[in-house]
DNA sequence: ATACATTTTGCAACCGGTTGCAAAAAAGGC
DNA sequence: GCCTTTTTTGCAACCGGTTGCAAAATGTAT
């Protein structure tokens, strides 16, 4: 069934040796031996043992690609481009599916076993510690849309939540809201604060708006809407800014079934700008996350790491952008 | 950086036999050598190379999985389970991203190069030739969401296409609907045939309903959206039968947006039950495809294939079934 | 034609493991 | 204790490639 160097080297009446070197890029090899090879081996319809070579040039050219957010629509996305992107620079990703496991043990010795060249975190909710013990281990990692660390020990590329917060935090003040807040996911996860962090920070500013904030159990549909359902129970506020579309979409639910307009009576903005955002029937305001521009870079950087190991960790954030829909007021 | 085998077998004070047998199930080994090599590899923190062994045992413990709809939100849930049923019988999976590549021969290729024990084609619209290549290249191959055929030389996993279009007429029949539609994806598309065919001949049986058919360019929101906007300008049906639940809730935003109201003005009846179809704003009523029975029993094939490479190929259709919410009326 | 520089080639060792086989060690029977 | 059977062990070849090195072939200069 395998047709092996040896074959072909046997059919074209050469050594094993001249058939490796017909098959790598700037060689040493006449271009008689070279066609000699070719033509045998286009005949017997070899193709050389990807494996077999990494044993000894110690690339394999595949990436760990890492992640435990298979329930965010946005990550079809992320795993679409991944993909592309990866195959498009001839690398190939071996997929890891976390689930809830949060010991990075385990997926490291997987790497180690299949000798990935480097791995990619693509995850928003994962801790720092998670990619620094890929590092400690000798694999070269990136975590993909991460959040910013002082002195980070990998690399780290994705938005500034701080940032996103405030931005959110403006959108509100610019449109006039005089009573806001935002609805995180759940508290503990690192982005969820820092987005806390840049909201209030904005609207400290205006110690005339009234803020407040709250936690949705997950970053899900239900969260979000059984969160805002308990919130408009009480004395809810004009406007919210939700930490993620899905959770947007929630709360947005809730209003709507609460008999509310939006976004006259209440006005929500989402983060991410995943593919149902624009859609008419939910037309949610939103900030993006420019997520082609923080792959291309993640691939950039996993692929640098792996020609110069001892390169410096590199911290990439992306700005983001308020797109403009239908969930949030005009600006006057 | 890398720990090897000698390097185990130098330190517990034993042959690299003796190492490779201790990571061996059911291999000849003492438990006092054992012991000693189980310690030394833990001091050395040793995980035995998959891809070196793969040279001889002739397994990767790689699958394939192939797939080009990186658009489609149920996907998303498919790569959940897929990567999750694989990893826990111990497999992993390369992923390949299609995108608009209809042609099998680099994928195979890609393939072979990294010698994957088996492949599994996860869409909904290639054709079958495609999982075919995989085959005759000699690559266990499932192809899942795929499509009845007689006489499949590949194995194939999915629903039935022609029972669910049966299913979604009468079900649009018992609810007393007299002009009814269906609203297929890209008509070449196989599924959508196959779905076109089960309601057509469902409908078969009531002459007195009227019955018409149209297709959206292709299985999206803004596809959907603009044939029913295009539809609702003519006579529409009192019901339709989307070819997916993306394109349903692109024909709801129109229904909506045209000042319908959903189901007293226009019932709407979908497939897939993906995640937003139970959002309460989207709240459609679909017949739902059962996922993780089709993922599992690929998995579950594949491995078989594996196992037993002469194996008859096989065809296994799961039932599908109306998930009753929002968009139809209700049955009398 | 000869001497020398350059390119191309094959040999053989190696990458990190596995495995058939025969020798060595342990266990069992008397 | 000795002999037989069974288990454990190491040797060496092998899986499918790559690569340093020296020999062979080719090209260039005289």
């Amino acid at each position: 069934m395998g047709v092996t160097l040896k074959d072909v080297a046997e059919r074209a009446g050469v050594s094993t040796s001249a058939v490796s070197r017909a098959f790598t890029e700037g060689a040493s090899v006449s271009s008689k031996t070279r066609a000699k090879v070719e033509r045998a081996a286009d005949a017997l319809g070899y193709s050389p043992n990807a494996l077999a070579s990494s044993l000894t040039t110690g690339r394999t050219k595949l990436i760990g690609l890492v992640s435990n957010n298979f329930h965010n629509p946005l990550f079809l996305e992320v795993f679409d481009r991944f993909t592309r992107g990866l195959q498009d620079r001839g690398l190939r990703p071996l997929l890891v599916n976390l689930s809830d496991e949060t010991d990075p043990v385990h997926s490291v010795r997987m790497m180690r076993q299949y000798s990935v060249d480097g791995a990619i975190i693509a995850s928003s909710t994962l801790p720092p510690s998670f990619a620094e013990a890929y590092r400690a281990a000798g694999i070269p990692v990136v975590h993909s849309f991460g959040r910013y660390t002082t002195a980070p020990q990998v690399h780290v590329v994705g938005i500034d939540n701080v940032a996103c917060g405030r931005m959110a935090g403006e959108a509100l003040i610019t449109r006039g809201y005089k009573r806001v807040a935002f609805m995180g996911g759940p508290e503990n996860a690192t982005s969820t604060q820092d987005r806390a962090l840049g909201f209030l920070g904005a609207l400290h500013e205006h110690p005339e708006i009234e803020v407040s904030v709250s936690y949705a159990s997950a970053y899900s549909f239900d969260a979000g809407r059984s969160e805002m359902t308990d919130l408009l129970k009480r004395t809810p506020a004009e406007a919210y800014f939700c930490g993620d579309d899905v959770l947007s979409i929630g709360a947005l639910s809730a209003a709507q079934e609460a008999g509310l307009s939006v976004p006259d009576d209440i006005g929500i903005i989402g983060l991410n700008d995943m593919q149902m955002a624009r859609w008419q029937n939910i037309n949610l305001t939103t900030i993006r996350q420019p997520v082609a521009e923080i792959i291309g870079a993640s691939i950039d950087l996993v692929i640098g790491t792996v020609e110069e190991p001892g390169r410096h960790p590199e911290t990439r954030l992306f700005p983001c952008r308020v797109v403009e829909r239908g969930t949030l007021r005009p600006r006057p």
